[in-house]
DNA sequence: GGCTTAATTCGGCGTTCGCCGAAGCATTTG
DNA sequence: CAAATGCTTCGGCGAACGCCGAATTAAGCC
């Protein structure tokens, strides 16, 4: 059984706490420098070093050297994927074990209120982002998978979303928040509307974080068009 | 950040070769006694208790002590669902290494054909069923998800699964298939139509494999119902 | 050409962890 | 009750691996 071997050689390599945290430190979709995930690893550039060139060896991370920078990102998609289902099934047993209470510092918050996983939007504003789009009948989400409406697939067309021909009614993946642990709108449906809403400023990227801030611009956006 | 270690430990578990090979033994959703785990990773059984204690423990395994037999088994479908995503990603990377020529055996002949995947078919089988409610206008399926239409659902209430009410349109999670490397169907509607089949008696489990059979009753049933 | 910075390779240290033999409990069987 | 079976716990061995210090290469900057 040739499987078996590629998984465990896939899940040990997640598994090392170093390397789990420069994983998790490209959720969202950025590519950093080996010395920035170093960094965000608690650990130094050597060590780094031999983690990220057997994590783009076995397919996980693609590199792309520019100048003197060597710049890390997810290499796909499906590793984003992956890694929010290992989350949300360590989540389910997390749940049942004496949690300690979490100190949720200034930075916590922030990453909770709003924050890209992987290339949509998730935290608190993912969520309510569903929700609204779910109260007004433009998706429908399941734990098991979403679909867009019709009038769901007019009013992203008029939101400004290229959604493509008709199968696209289906390109909208339901995503586990685990801050929140309610469902928000991935896949490509995801990517695109996140996509939009940097396009016009209603967030913006924070420098050091995964986490967003939604500019005056973007308050009054939702609020106008969604009621958020 | 408290996640990040969740995740290494979690991946970690199943990043061990023998505990892959015992979580993997699990997928087609029975509980297998801890022996039976043991050979089936190829270690003795007091090495494999101590692997399904951590397991168990970690809330990836739920155990069910039956006289001196203790039975074992995936904890829910979030854990399946986890293994199925890991594999997906660790065949894409496996996908750019020169891979040497996979040897299948008559074994994996079977399993290829037709076998379960945690709650649901897969195999050829599985894909065929797939394409042919495709075919149909029954499903709609791509990458990211999978939705069932109006048509699907009479044609479904007709085959005989109860399907609850309207919501579970939405109730189809597209499976990616590691051998066949194409979309099946998974999910609520998966699990229900697995299961329609086995009551129906057109498959039936093989004693020790994950792969099924499909019985005369269903080579007439399938090619009547669906021309597969 | 020197100087700084980014990234890598090498070598050795230390811990972790998987593994099995042996022994200890439970449960079923004769 | 004794024997057999299934599972677990304990103890020690050995290998694998993560870690860092030091040295090397490569790219930008003065």
């Amino acid at each position: 059984m040739f499987t078996t071997a590629a998984l465990a050689e896939t899940a040990a390599l997640v598994g090392d706490p170093g390397r789990a945290a420069m994983l998790m430190a490209l959720m969202d979709g950025r590519a950093l420098t080996a010395a920035e995930l170093a960094r965000a690893a608690g650990i130094t550039p050597q060590t780094a070093s031999g983690h990220l060139a057997r994590l783009t060896t076995a397919g996980l991370l693609s590199r792309h050297c520019q100048g003197r920078h060597h710049y890390h990102r997810l290499a796909s998609p499906a590793v984003a994927h992956m890694l929010e289902t290992i989350m949300e099934a360590s989540a389910a047993g997390q749940a049942l074990r004496p949690q300690r209470a979490v100190v949720t510092g200034p930075r916590d918050k922030a990453m909770r209120a709003a924050r890209t996983c992987y290339d949509h939007l998730a935290g608190q504003l993912g969520v309510r982002l569903a929700d609204a789009l779910g109260e007004r009948g433009y998706v429908e989400l399941s734990d098991e998978g979403g679909a867009v409406t019709e009038t769901g697939m007019e009013f992203f067309r008029s939101f400004g979303l290229d959604l493509g021909p008709a199968p696209a009614r289906v390109y909208c993946r339901p995503c586990l928040d685990w801050s929140e642990r309610r469902l928000h709108i991935g896949g490509t449906l995801g990517a695109k509307l996140a996509a939009r809403c940097f396009a016009l400023n209603w967030i913006r990227r924070n420098s050091e974080s995964r986490a967003v801030t939604v500019t005056p611009a973007g308050q009054r956006g939702f609020r106008e068009t969604l009621d958020i």
